[in-house]
DNA sequence: TGAATATATGAACAAATATTCATAAAAGGT
DNA sequence: ACCTTTTATGAATATTTGTTCATATATTCA
C-alpha cells in the first residue's frame, strides 16, 4: 500500500535535484552540448564556486558525467533519462499550472 | 537558447513539491482513493498539522481537489497528470539511480 | 621551478522550507 | 446554546539547502 520507505526517499531526492532553477538551468543548457565548469558559469552568469558545488550534487546522482581534459573538466548530461525528464516536465507541467 | 526564466522557475517550484517525502506520501496515499485529513495523518503517521500544511501547498498547485462534506474536508488527486508524473517518477528513476 | 588557469571544497552565512504548538473556525450532535 | 470533532492557520523553531568566500589541488605553459 505505501511504499517503501527508503524508494521514496530516493524519489523525493530525486525530484529535488529538478527543484532547483540552478540546476535545472546546468541540465539545460548541457542538453545538446558538453561545456566546461567555466564555460557554464559565464554562460549562466552564476560563480565558478556556485556551478561547481552543484555540478557535484549532479554528479553524485549520475545525471552528469565528468571527464577531465587536460586543464579542463567537461560535463555532459549522463542519459537520455534526464533529458526526457526535463522534456516531460516542460511539456506536461505546463498544463497543470494553468488549471 | 535558456528556458525563460519565467517559466524556468515555474518548472523548478513545481518539482520542487515532489522533493519532499511527506507530500509524495500524501499524493501516493490519495492515488486511487480520495480521503480526508485526519485520515491521511493517522495512516501516514504524521500530526494533523502538517498534513494540512502540506495539503495547503498541494492545493494551490492544484495538485489535489477539496470537498468539504458535513464536518470532513476530503482530498483527491485533482488530474491523470499528478499520477503520471508520479509513475513516471517510480517507473524510470530507479534505473538512473542505480547506474 | 614558478606563474597562470581551471576546478573543487570546507566553513560561514543566508535563505527557504518543514514541523510543532497553540489556537481559531466551522460543523454536527446533545 | 454548548460541547465535541475536524480542519486550518499564524508564529516560533528546527532543519535543510544554496551561495559566498577563502583556499587547496591539479594542470599547462614559460
Amino acid at each position: 500500500m505505501e511504499i517503501n520507505r527508503e524508494f521514496l526517499s530516493k524519489l523525493s531526492e530525486f525530484y529535488k535535484i529538478f527543484g532547483d532553477t540552478t540546476r535545472l538551468r546546468i541540465l539545460y543548457c548541457l542538453k545538446d552540448k558538453e561545456r566546461c565548469v567555466n564555460e557554464i558559469s559565464e554562460l549562466l552568469d552564476i560563480s565558478q564556486s556556485a556551478i561547481s558545488h552543484q555540478l557535484k550534487i549532479l554528479r553524485l546522482y549520475n545525471l552528469v558525467r565528468y571527464e577531465k581534459k587536460g586543464q579542463v573538466v567537461v560535463y555532459s548530461i549522463t542519459d537520455l533519462h534526464v533529458i526526457g525528464i526535463l522534456e516531460y516536465g516542460i511539456n506536461h507541467i505546463g498544463e497543470l499550472l494553468i488549471k
